[in-house]
DNA sequence: TTAATCACG
DNA sequence: ACGTACGTGATTAAC
């Protein structure tokens, strides 16, 4: 008698995974991948194989959309999409089914059941042979025959399940199980059933009329309640029928041979559960066979290139191309320890611990072409160790971000994505109160790894690089722009600390007092920065009328509600608390936490944003307030060196003049041209009126307009922003859209492209995969839409001002000038500018900035200059 | 760790 | 009938 096992491999994946994951937390090996699902499938894998002793064995995955969802729109419809820490563990149980010599299956179109259907009428037609299926999904059930039982796995344990034992609990033949479905429905599956039948009717029904077809055939004999339900549903439940059938004649050479169970490969198997980090399973391993995969183990371990660890720069040298690669024990490289560095070619390997570097600081300087991950953290590093890089010419950072890979500060991501085995960040050093350096062999083979992975898909990248146009803006603007940030966060800004602890105390005292007056006036002493505690005192305890219908429950205690009913002299206050508290703990307290040696050294994130944007952390300097005189007042604090003034530069709305430009809207690119009040234009256009006859409030529409064109208008949208009622902005945008013949046009063709190529591109080729695009989901398009319209202008701002950055940087270079760029805000940048050169800076700056790039209008650049950055504005 | 809030362009 | 303006970072409360 020949046994066949047939293995319901998705349900196993499935559990295994669930059952580990209900508190959240998912077991992963120190690499950060995850392994919950992998663990219980390989042990569950085990223990069929020992329990069963198979001579074939045969495990059925799903793939891909199955008949079963074309045909029926909402089959599985409620369930939601396979998380992508399950779909990850795949890949990586097929590997160890090889290992273990188990044959899997899947099959284009059709689900694993389909596949154990299809055996298990092989099965039954072969003589002399058996068949177990094993799964925990009761739908299988059906399949059940003389010859096929089911083990039907349980939380503890299993059942088995015969014929015998099916009509036991059943009452039914195991081929009922189908109609049974029919009628009672499969929530898990979506399958509906008739509505209003559930497990006991339908087991009572089919008890007395078998079949749902005789069911139906003798449906006058039902009376009452279920009649009509079976009436009324008919379609659905034979759709139902159809649903819960499982095929059994898939076009596939069921030949028993190519399922033979072949046994496990020692070596592979032990090599994926060190790699998944299961120990436990791999003391399971028989002795002999453990041994066996051991010995050839070995020669693998010599094919790694040693490590030299270098005492000493003095007379080194290398030949030819390297990566070099260097890692801090936390998260700014300003500061943190630093971990030391690896330099990497095929056959080389060496590592310099920090110190060893001042050995010869040149070293770096030479002619050989470098490569690395950040190159800006390998600056700054170098720089603290008082060493300099030069021919640095590839930093996969960029190129990755470029690219649109998923790119974080770890270059584990990255190296991932390229199916390279490094180390997360976290694994490694840890995070928070457990960050430590781990001993020195680790740190040399982490680093190492990383070099190697830098090194070896270096080609790859820049082919990539090229196949995307995307070799200008790499070479030309982001490699370029990496020395110029770095020079900036290494100048840093000089910060008046005294100033800012003497305002902090003006500001204290008087949130203080307004705190005391909010509990007089609250008759309860509460915390007001608690928005739980303050939507209680505000709405419950004192009954102010809530301005706005609920949302999910919650009151929103935000600004825009507050100052709705800012009336009430307790909402005063709170909002002027909040004002006060802002400033003091964000850029009062904030600031001086992060000012060293009377500065601050901002970190400038080059490969974050969608957009091509920089952003700014440790502080973020791009945030600091202006709207507001007392939050304005914090820039008092930023101040010049000795014999300098602070030099501000911005672009006069850059973005609308770009979105003229590429929108080749006529009449705006003359106001533009003509140097315009371009707000008060836009009104004079859409209200047809005199721009003499525009009023404040026309030119505030206008002018709201004007932004919303940026972000990708939407009626709703701009009526949140006026507070308008929706159908009054969408008047004004038609008058817009009027008033600005091929705006329309641009924005349609925009969109259409976007949808059609899934990304959309700035004017230096910066591009931006869009995924929204594809979104089932109505409101998530839509915000796709908005996202394609507003990159475009956004990033190719960012695109400009990067390269003015470059050229200014370069011109000061060139002049041998001691000024200095030292922040940049997306429109602007701020200088330290030495007073004998306040001249020539002006010049530089402003010829510059206005003449990167040519469009269709002029850019305009407005320069002021102070003693702090309050009076350079 | 996440949500709410608010600072900037 | 839906549910929205684009791009960021820091702080706090509350889990």
């Amino acid at each position: 008698m020949k046994k066949i096992i047939l293995v319901d491999g998705n349900n196993l994946l499935f559990r295994s995974f669930f059952a580990t994951s209900y508190s959240g937390v998912i077991m992963r090996n120190s690499k950060g991948f995850p392994t919950n699902a992998l663990y219980g499938f390989i042990n569950m894998l085990n223990k069929i194989i020992q329990e069963e002793n198979p001579e074939y064995i045969l495990v059925a995955l799903d793939h891909g959309k199955t008949f079963r969802h074309e045909k029926y729109e909402q089959y599985k419809g409620k369930r939601e999409e396979m998380p992508l820490e399950l779909k990850e563990q795949f890949p990586v149980a097929k590997e160890v089914m090889d290992a273990m010599g188990i044959s899997y299956l899947e099959v284009d179109h059709f689900e694993a059941d389909d596949i154990i259907g299809t055996y298990a009428k092989r099965i039954n037609q072969e003589p002399d042979c058996e068949g177990l299926i094993v799964s925990s999904d009761k739908d299988l059930l059906q399949l059940i025959t003389p010859k096929v039982k089911v083990k039907l796995l349980k939380q503890s344990g299993h059942i088995m399940m015969d014929e015998e034992e099916f009509r036991k609990t059943y009452h039914v033949d195991p081929i009922g199980m189908i109609d049974l479905k029919a009628l009672m429905g499969d929530p898990s599956d979506n399958i509906p059933g008739v509505k209003g039948i559930g497990e006991k009717t339908a087991i009572r029904l089919l008890e007395e009329y078998h079949t749902l077809d005789n069911l139906y055939a003798n449906l006058d004999q039902i009376k009452g309640a279920t009649h009509d339900k079976l009436a009324a549903d008919k379609v659905q439940a034979y759709a139902s029928q159809d649903l819960a059938t499982i095929y059994q004649d898939i076009d596939i050479d069921t030949d028993l041979e190519k399922i033979r169970y072949r046994h496990m490969d020692p070596a592979n198997y032990l090599k994926i559960l060190q790699r998944l980090e299961f120990h436990s399973l791999i003391k399971k391993i028989p002795k002999p066979l453990l041994k066996q995969a051991e010995k050839e183990e070995m020669p693998q371990e010599k094919n790694t290139t040693p490590v030299i660890v270098l005492d000493t720069l003095e007379n080194f040298s290398l030949e030819g191309d390297y990566a070099i690669y260097t890692e801090i024990v936390g998260a700014n490289y300003h500061y943190d320890e630093i971990v030391g560095i690896t330099l990497y070619q095929p056959g080389q390997a060496y590592f310099i611990k920090p110190e060893v570097v001042r050995t010869n600081p040149s070293f770096f300087q030479s002619d050989n072409v470098k490569y690395t991950y950040d190159l800006k953290k390998l600056m700054v590093v170098l720089k603290r160790l008082g060493a300099t890089i030069q021919n640095c010419s590839y930093d996969a950072m960029i190129a990755g971000y470029l690219l649109n890979y998923n790119v974080k500060e770890d270059i584990a991501y990255l190296a991932h994505a390229k199916d390279f085995e490094v180390g997360f960040y976290e694994a490694v050093y840890g995070k928070n109160a457990k960050l430590k350096k781990p001993e020195d062999a680790l740190c040399i083979a982490d680093l190492i790894a990383k070099c190697q992975f830098i090194y070896e898909t270096k080609e790859e990248f820049l082919q990539e690089i090229d196949k995307e146009g995307d070799r200008y803006l790499f070479e030309s603007i982001e490699m370029p722009l990496v020395e110029v940030l770095e020079d900036m966060e290494t100048t840093g800004i000089r910060v008046d600390q005294e100033y800012l602890t003497s305002f902090g105390e003006e500001l204290k005292e008087e949130f203080t007092s307004i705190e005391k007056e909010i509990y007089q006036l609250a008759g309860i002493e509460f915390n007001i920065s608690s928005p739980k505690q303050l939507a209680n005192v505000l709405f419950e305890r004192l009954q102010i009328p809530y301005p706005k219908k609920i949302k999910d429950q919650n009151y929103s205690t935000s600004k825009e509600i507050l100052d709705k009913i800012s009336d009430y002299a307790i909402v005063e206050k709170v909002l002027r608390y909040r004002t006060l508290t802002k400033i003091y703990t964000t850029y009062v307290v904030g600031m001086i936490d992060e000012i060293h040696d009377g500065r601050v050294h901002t970190i400038f994130n080059q490969t974050l944003t969608r957009t091509g944007r920089l952003s700014s952390v440790m502080p973020n300097l791009q945030n600091i307030p202006i709207r507001l005189e007392e939050g304005k007042r914090i820039r008092k604090a930023f101040i010049p060196d000795e014999d300098s003034y602070l030099l501000s530069s911005d672009y006069s709305q850059i973005e609308l003049r770009i979105f003229a430009s590429l929108s080749n809207a006529e009449n705006m690119i003359h106001a533009f041209q003509n140097d315009d009040d371009i707000h008060a234009r836009t009104a004079s256009d859409i209200f047809h009126v005199p721009i003499e006859e525009v009023t404040k409030d026309m030119r505030r529409t206008a002018k709201a307009v004007n932004f919303g064109i940026i972000y990708g208008i939407s009626s709703f949208g701009l009526s949140e922003d006026l507070k308008i009622d929706v159908t009054t902005a969408k008047k004004f945008i038609e008058g817009y859209l009027n008033a600005y013949p091929g705006i329309r046009d641009y924005m349609d063709t925009l969109i259409r492209n976007a949808y059609r190529d899934g990304y959309v591109k700035t004017i230096m080729g910066r591009k931006r995969t869009i995924e929204e695009l594809k979104n089932k989901n109505y409101a998530v398009r839509s915000s796709g839409e908005r996202m394609a319209l507003n990159t475009p202008i956004q990033g190719s701002s960012a695109d400009i001002l990067k390269k003015a950055m470059i050229e200014i940087y370069r011109e000061f270079q060139k002049q041998g000038l001691q000024s200095k760029m030292l922040i940049q805000v997306h429109d602007e940048l701020v200088f330290n500018v030495k007073k004998e050169e306040m001249d020539i800076v002006q010049k530089i700056v402003k010829e510059k900035m206005e003449n990167v790039y040519q469009f269709k209008v002029p850019l305009k650049v407005d320069i002021e200059f102070g003693v702090d950055w309050y009076d350079a504005k």
